[in-house]
DNA sequence: CGCGTCAGTTCACTAGCGAGACTCACTCTA
DNA sequence: TAGAGTGAGTCTCGCTAGTGAACTGACGCG
């Protein structure tokens, strides 16, 4: 019985959770925001099993998210940095991150916090609307068909309920 | 050798990954967003096994995430509900979400768009400094301790060559 | 009374996760 | 030229978590 993949979703959450959607993998790259590049650097800091770690490193390689280059000869010893899609995912990190310092912190405050160069602030990450700049709220949201969706499945019955132009009821009877 | 639990990590990303960072979390949070509230309505559109379902929601019930109502006496029967944490989960959804929009579709363009309703326009999620609304950048921002770490681990080597004022020497010499 | 619905639980099976030991190739020291 | 050290992995193996499917139990309906 292998994991189920997601990898041929139409849904680039889902694709996206099949890729990063273990418990290391983000930590990895946590790690590799941090600094670290060296495999035993990843290893120690993170106390991840050595197999582990390896099978991570190749697969973010293997997909892009890293870079495995080598810094010596002789003997032949690589590290790992972060490539442009590597980099860019720092967006979800400081979001969750944002989250667990919302929700679990049980009153002790954050333990680790952001400084923005930019700007100075000490600051966290906010999602907001990449158009109007205004936070993103569920509420203020809808899921529409997108070029990339296959067209076979557009006729199916749940996926028009969903995308057919407004949200179920249900949804909009939330609370809150 | 069971999974190592993140749970007491002094690190707000680490113990939101220990809570959500498994495979079909996420997933099950999204339909919780698409309006899916019953038992059978994530079951079918997700395919994800029963007991694993039953499993996942009883530990966002029990993290806060979900809440379990009683919508009909006779039988008992339950439904879930975002709570108030799991509406701001939505956030790293849609950035997690966005970032496979962008590396991962292969040229067939995104699957599902946004489309909000505060603006009218179809976007997408982006994540920026709470202080002055600029995107976050790996190379623009500095870790910091906060008031939720743990005092007996500030005098760690590790911690204060990572949060000693400045970054490590080789995240600066990163190329891009 | 038998059928359908819904929310789960139980069960048998197994891929692969995780920890720690081990390997391999090399350099450095004396 | 032994011996220690370093760094990047592989190997071994117990265990767990996910899979799929059957089962349960409370109830309404005709």
């Amino acid at each position: 019985m292998k994991r189920t993949s997601f990898r041929s979703w139409p849904c680039s959450l889902a694709r996206s959770v099949d890729l990063l959607g273990d418990w290391w993998t983000p930590l990895v790259l946590r790690e590799a925001f941090f600094g670290s590049r060296r495999f035993d650097e990843f290893q120690q800091a993170l106390g991840i099993g050595r197999n582990v770690l390896a099978a991570r490193l190749r697969r973010l390689v293997a997909e892009g998210l890293l870079e495995r280059r080598l810094y010596q000869e002789r003997p032949r010893r690589y590290e790992y940095v972060l490539s442009e899609s590597g980099r860019d995912f720092l967006g979800v990190l400081a979001a969750l991150m944002r989250w667990g310092d919302r929700w679990l912190d049980r009153g002790r405050g954050a333990p680790v916090q952001l400084r923005h160069r930019r700007c100075g602030a000490r600051t966290h990450a906010e999602v907001v609307c990449a158009e109007c700049g205004e936070p993103l709220a569920a509420e203020d949201l809808d899921f529409e068909l997108g070029p990339g969706f296959p067209k076979k499945l557009v006729a199916k019955e749940r996926v028009r309920r969903l995308f057919g132009g407004r949200r179920p009821p249900r949804a909009e009877a939330t609370p809150g």
